[in-house]
RNA sequence: GCUGGCAUGGCGGAAUAGGCAGACGCACAGGACUUAAAAUCCUGGGAUGGUGACAUCGUGAGAGUUCAAGUCUCUCUGCCAGCACCA
């Protein structure tokens, strides 16, 4: 058979999707299997190389568990909402709706195009009524439950896309979006409190199946920090101070506070500061500065101290002076910090440019040079004195302050609060009526889909206001709780809102009486396998955790977390090793390969370039050779005779089922590729087989290359669909081959190599060995000292 | 600075649980077929020396453990990713 791609793959294509073979069944007895991919963004770009190889390794283990006889789920859906289609859209003066259509179309059409084995009849959207109806319903139910919360607070907005972004969209202190650079702005937040789950998803990590780095990557994300609140009193002021610290043991070393400039005692006491103008004009200089160059002035410690004001020493009654610093973030702890400069390289850094004084309290360091960090024994600290075991100064002076009534351990997060809403029009509206009487009012959930109004122009307002606040009857309306006028809410949610329960989504993609049916969520939930890439396992994949465990806790699904398993794929740079961009000219179009090659050979190839999980560079050379090992394999059809294969093929063949198998559920695609390349050439050293070896090779290789193996398997006349066709089985037995050639050494040195029968005893092995002739001549004159035998790996004779 | 990871031929990459380093593919060279080329098939191949059998060296650098190290331990260097004045 001669491999006619063009002819054949449009040809499969049509039949796989007619006959729905790739649907998952529900109310199936089957055992199931639920594989996820990270559903894409349909940008006008169309798919991208990356997106291939991004599903293509759940497409192989999909289409393996078929073979095997499960009931597999393997949607795939849409992330329609988003900013380059609202841009387009302004530019373009079309609707968002339309745009979105089109490209949904399109990456239909391409996904096809490559053989996907995609459940075409879940497909989500997230931008459809009935989608962005449940994602409302979400954001309703954390608003009953006070998970929602409105503040006016300093965001991170970009100028350029007019947008309020949250520190996640923005670091680095650039725009995720345009690059451009995020300025400061005071506007109404939503917030969804996520930080109240913050210890839930850190301990829901112990229950899953993530690689280590991908857990590390979440828990510093998360970054819980264990330590103690402690209460300062201040001269003068009827407020205590509070700060946290993770080491109340160092309290006797504290010779000044710091507050972050924010801080909201500043204005309270304000009369009583004496350098008020100096304090606003620091403050002042500090709201100009990003969150990023905040950051980056790592070295320059600035501030003002507050004149009349001094704080005190809980525990040994010293007054210490108070300064304003920029080094102090509002956002985390409470803003306020005990300065500790003996131990803290920063307060060091501060008291040295400030003059204040160090006091050691930890022995092991010259504190004259810089600040010491390590551990040590505890000096000027009265009752803390002689303790060298950090945890244990901690837990006593915890347990000091609680008995004195000054401070009490605590625990922070790094993690902030969600900020959730959006000045955009292409997103999914917050359902929240502002009412002069009731305050903030949910709309009424039989009023989901609360609709996302048409509009002409979706050009963002003046200041950053969504373009949804100029549409008038939109905007007027009655308070659902009183009746009265009220205003509703124009912005709309983030991009990361329908992508944080679109999983469950696909599951009962069409139900409109909750989200997904129970009965449906048992049989499918959790996620088995879900695979995506690096960037999202820090926002996506806590978003959409966070979600989940609200929706568990709220009785509306079955397990404790989404995805019991996380994998992900390395990028696929430019052919010149960089990463692909149309700036640098070096993007491949997975269109063009197909057309050139075929999606069997474009799928081979992605897998087959390297580990799974590394970045690796396109080589179109290498493309070139996936498709000659197709062809090779195509041919095989022309080679089968009615005589059994040799003994020697019979054992390569069930060696490489095994390899297969096994490599395929590590995701070590490569190999498993190469070892079927290495069983191809076997058999063409021979240049003949018999049709269930065929059979067999087909069946491995249909997860890789379906259309191919399709086409094989009618030329065979194999029964149904090659894609539905049992997975072969191994016989452990007949991996083992009859004979082995292992190496010998001499003092740790390879001198030959030496045929033994599979399974021999030392004795035999060793006899072998030293009748050979190399070993002879390399042991001449020598007295062996010791004799090495790993069965069927080596011989090492140690000589004198 | 902190956290996690990586480093193997000309290139992409293999190497259960310490046991013949370089599987498989690309590129390259030689041969067959062809009037010729392409395609295809076959053969070769880490480096150095030697006609050769063979010898020596060889997995970022340096030490160590071991009969045996790409693999384990320590030190160092370089790259990638994430976090970062987090108190």
């Amino acid at each position: 058979m001669k491999h006619e791609f063009k002819k054949i793959e449009p040809k499969w294509q049509a039949k796989w999707y007619e006959d729905k073979i790739f649907n998952a069944q529900d109310g199936s007895d089957k055992p199931k299997f639920y594989g996820l991919v990270e559903f894409p963004y349909p940008s006008g770009a169309g798919m991208h190389v990356g997106h291939i190889k991004a599903y293509s390794g759940l497409e192989v283990i999909s289409r393996k568990r078929r073979m095997q006889g499960y009931n597999v789920l393997f949607p795939i859906g849409f992330d329609a909402y988003g900013l380059p289609t609202e841009n387009y859209a302004i530019k373009t003066n079309t609707h968002p709706r339309e745009i979105t259509d089109v490209n949904i179309a399109k990456f239909s059409e391409q996904l096809k195009r490559v053989g996907f084995s995609f459940d075409w009849d879940r497909v989500v959207d997230t931008t459809e009524e009935g989608f962005y109806k449940w994602t409302q319903w979400i954001f309703l139910q954390m608003f009953e439950k006070g998970l929602v919360y409105r503040d006016r607070a300093f965001v991170n907005y970009c100028p350029s896309c007019k947008v309020v972004l949250s520190n996640e969209d923005s670091q680095g202190g650039k725009c995720d979006i345009c690059h451009s650079d995020v300025v400061q702005k005071s506007k109404d937040v939503w917030y969804l409190r996520i930080t109240q789950y913050a210890d839930k998803l850190l301990k829901g990590l112990d229950t899953v199946d993530y690689p280590e780095n991908i857990k590390q990557q979440q828990v510093n994300w998360i970054g819980k920090s264990t330590g103690a609140f402690v209460d300062f009193e201040v001269e003068g002021i009827e407020d205590k101070l509070q700060i946290y610290t993770t080491r109340p043991d160092t309290l006797f070393g504290v010779t000044f506070m710091v507050i972050a400039p924010e801080h909201p005692l500043i204005d309270k006491y304000a009369d009583k500061i004496g350098n008020m103008d100096a304090v606003l004009a620091y403050r002042e200089e500090c709201n100009k500065k990003t969150e990023f160059e905040r950051t980056q002035l790592v070295k320059d410690k600035t501030g003002v101290k507050l004149d009349g004001i001094e704080a005190i020493n809980p525990l040994n009654g010293k007054k210490i002076p108070v300064f304003i610093a920029d080094y102090v973030m509002m956002g985390y702890g409470t803003g306020a910090i005990m300065a500790v400069p003996a131990h803290d390289q920063r307060d060091y850094d501060f008291a040295k440019a400030f003059g204040v004084d160090i006091i050691e309290v930890i022995k092991g360091g010259d504190i004259s040079v810089e600040a010491y960090t390590g551990d040590g024994e505890m000096v000027n600290s009265d009752f803390l004195n002689g303790f060298t075991n950090k945890k244990d100064s901690i837990v006593r002076a915890i347990e000091e302050l609680e008995k004195l009534g000054i401070g009490k351990g605590g625990v922070q997060f790094k993690m902030k609060d969600w900020a959730f809403n959006r000045q955009r029009y292409w997103g999914e509206p917050i359902p929240i009526v502002h009412c002069e009487y009731c305050g903030d009012v949910a709309v009424p959930y039989e009023e989901l889909p609360l609709k996302l109004p048409n509009m002409e122009n979706f050009e963002p307002g003046q200041g950053g206001e969504s373009p949804l606040a100029r549409i008038d009857e939109y905007v007027n309306c009655k308070c659902p709780k009183c009746g009265k006028d009220a205003k509703r809410e124009t912005d709309t949610m983030p991009q990361w809102a329908g992508s944080s329960w679109y999983y469950l989504r696909y599951i009962d993609p069409k139900n409109d009486k909750c989200l997904a049916d129970m009965d449906k969520l048992n049989y499918w939930m959790p996620v088995d396998w879900y695979n995506g890439g690096m960037e999202h396992v820090t926002r996506h994949m806590i978003y959409s955790r966070f979600w989940h465990q609200f929706l568990y806790d709220l009785g509306a699904v079955n397990t404790p977390e989404p995805y019991a398993k996380r994998s992900a794929q390395g990028l696929i740079l430019g052919p010149d090793g960089d990463k692909m961009s149309k700036s640098k000219g070096n993007v491949i179009d997975p269109l063009d390969i197909v057309d050139i090659y075929g999606a069997d050979t474009l799928r081979t190839y992605v897998l087959f370039m390297g580990d799974y999980g590394a970045a690796a560079p396109w080589n179109d050379s290498s493309t070139k050779g996936c498709k000659r090992f197709l062809e090779r394999v195509a041919a095989l059809t022309d080679m089968i005779t009615d005589e059994p294969i040799s003994k020697d093929l019979e054992t390569k063949l069930h060696q490489t089922i095994k390899k297969v198998t096994h490599d395929i559920e590590e995701m070590k695609f490569n190999t498993a590729i190469a070892s079927l390349m290495g069983l191809i050439n076997d058999i063409y050293a021979v240049g003949k087989l018999d049709k269930e070896s065929v059979s067999i090779i087909i069946r491995l290789l249909c997860p890789f290359a379906p259309h191919i193996c399709e086409e094989m398997w009618e030329t065979i006349g194999g029964e149904g669909y090659a894609s539905l066709a049992a997975w072969p089985e191994y016989d452990e037995a007949k991996t083992v081959n009859d004979t082995i050639e292992i190496g010998v050494q001499v003092n740790g040195k390879l001198r030959s190599t030496i045929v033994i029968p599979t399974g021999a005893d030392k004795d035999t092995v060793l006899g072998i060995a030293k009748d050979d002739e190399k070993i002879k001549f390399a042991t001449e004159g020598k007295t062996i000292v010791k004799e090495i035998y790993v069965p069927n790996k080596i011989v090492n004779l140690v000589v004198k």
